[in-house]
DNA sequence: CCTCATTGACTGACTAGTCAATCTATGCTG
DNA sequence: CAGCATAGATTGACTAGTCAGTCAATGAGG
C-alpha cells in the first residue's frame, strides 16, 4: 500500500521540475537507517540528511515505518522478479542458484547500505518488519525451493534433502555472507565478491567434503 | 562485566531463602524480549512479568541493555565452551559439525525464547548489540573455521573453499533454520528438529548435488 | 486564486532511569 | 533473649528527556 502513495504520473511530473524530494528522502533514509539503525535514528535525521524540512517526510510518507516499508518492497520486488525469471529459464539448477547468488552479491556491491537495511531491519527482524513482510520474504524461499524440487525431480540434486530446507540453507548462507561483510568479518573488494558468489554455490551444491569413494569414511 | 554484578557467594545465599529475584527477572526478560522484542518492550513489562517492582530491575542491572547483555553472554559462553570441547576432540570433521548443529538445535528445542532473543536481538543486530558483542560472536566463527581448516589439512574437506567462509556458510545455514522456526516457516516438533540436525550437515558437507560418478540414483 | 509542495515550531504520549522510603534478615550487645 | 544496628532487598511514584506525528502558515507554479 505504501508503494502506491505517489502515483507514477506525479512522480514523472516531478522529474521535469526540481529534484524529486520523495526520492531524496528515501535515499537519505537508506543512509541513516544503515548507519544508525531504524530504531536509533530520528525522523529529523532523515530530513536533515535529505536536506528537506521535517514535515516533508510526512507529506510523502504516512509514518517512519512507511519509509522503511517502501524501501524494502521496492527492492524485494526486484529480487522476486529476478528469481522468477531465473526460475523460468531452462538451465541446470546450479546455474540458477549461481544467478541468484550473483544477483544478491551484486546488489550488495551496488548499494551496501540498502542491503544492510533490508537484511538487518526487515528480513531478520522477527518482531517488527520481518513479521509485516513475512509473505514477501516467504515467496523468495518458496521460489528457491521450487528450483531445488525441480532439480531433484530430474536427478541433479539428492532427493533426501527437503527442498524447502535446502532453500533455507542456501539463502541463509548467502545472507550470512552479507552479514560477514556488514559486520566487517569478511574481506571486502571486487575479487572477494566474485569469489563469494562461487563459494556459496560450490559449498551448498558440491559440499565441503572431498568426493572420496562413497564419501563414507573421510581420510 | 555485567555477569559479575552479583557474586556467586551471595547468589548461593539467596538460594537458601526465597526465590532468586535476579534470576526471575532474567527469565522474565527472555519471555518479554522474545514476545515483543527488545525495543518494543518496556522495563515495566519485564518487572510485571517477573512479578517484582520496577525498581528492582535497576537494583540488579545497571540498565535495560545490561539485562540483554547478561542473557546473551551467559548462553554464548556455554556455546563457545562446547565448541572448544568438540574442537579438541579427535573425531572426523563431519561429526564435529554434527555436534555443533545438534547443540544449537537442542538449545532451541530446550529454550526457544532464549535462542530467539540471542539471534534476533544480538547475533543479527548489526547496529546495536551485534556490535557490542562482536568479539564473542567472531570467536564462534573462528572456532568453526578451525575445524574446517583441520579437515582440509587432512584431506577430508576440499581445500578450494576458504575455511572462514565455509564457517560462515555453515553457521548461517543453522541460524537460518532457527529463523525458519522462529518465523513459523518451518515445521516444529521433535522429529523435525532431529532431522534438521542431519540436514544442515549433509547439505553443507555432502552438498545438494548427486555424486556424478554414478554413486547414487535418488528414488 | 487554486493546488500542491514545503516549512518547522509545537504537542502529546511515552518510558528509561532515579531515589527516598520501607521492609527483612542477620547478627551483635548487654 | 529483647533490643538495636546494619546492610541489602524491595517498592513505586516521580523526573527529565525524547521523539513521532500534527498543523497552520508560507511559497511557487499554472
Amino acid at each position: 500500500m505504501s508503494a502506491g502513495r505517489v502515483p507514477a504520473a506525479r512522480a514523472g511530473a516531478r522529474a521535469k521540475n526540481g529534484p524529486d524530494k520523495r526520492r531524496m528522502i528515501l535515499d537519505a533514509a537508506v543512509r541513516v537507517f544503515a548507519n544508525q539503525g531504524f530504531h536509533a535514528c530520528r525522523v529529523s535525521d532523515i530530513a536533515d540528511e535529505a536536506g528537506v524540512a521535517y514535515g516533508l517526510v510526512y507529506h510523502y510518507f504516512a509514518s517512519k515505518d512507511e519509509v522503511l516499508d517502501t524501501l524494502f518492497l521496492e527492492r524485494w520486488d526486484v529480487m522476486l522478479q529476478m528469481i522468477r525469471q531465473v526460475d523460468s529459464e531452462q538451465r541446470p539448477a546450479r546455474e540458477k542458484l549461481q544467478a541468484i547468488a550473483s544477483f544478491i552479491v551484486d546488489s550488495y556491491r551496488h548499494d551496501p547500505d540498502l542491503m544492510k537495511v533490508i537484511i538487518v531491519e526487515v528480513t531478520r527482524a522477527a518482531n517488527s518488519f520481518g513479521q509485516t513482510h513475512l509473505a514477501q520474504i516467504r515467496q523468495a524461499y518458496e521460489l528457491i525451493a521450487q528450483i531445488v524440487t525441480a532439480a531433484q525431480a530430474e536427478g541433479a540434486f539428492k532427493g533426501e534433502i527437503d527442498a524447502e530446507f535446502a532453500a533455507m540453507a542456501f539463502y541463509g548462507a548467502i545472507e550470512q555472507m552479507l552479514t560477514g561483510w556488514i559486520f566487517g568479518l569478511l574481506p571486502l573488494g571486487d575479487e572477494h565478491f566474485e569469489r563469494a558468489k562461487w563459494l556459496v554455490v560450490e559449498t551448498v551444491c558440491g559440499g565441503l567434503e572431498t568426493t572420496t569413494a562413497g564419501n563414507t569414511l573421510p581420510q
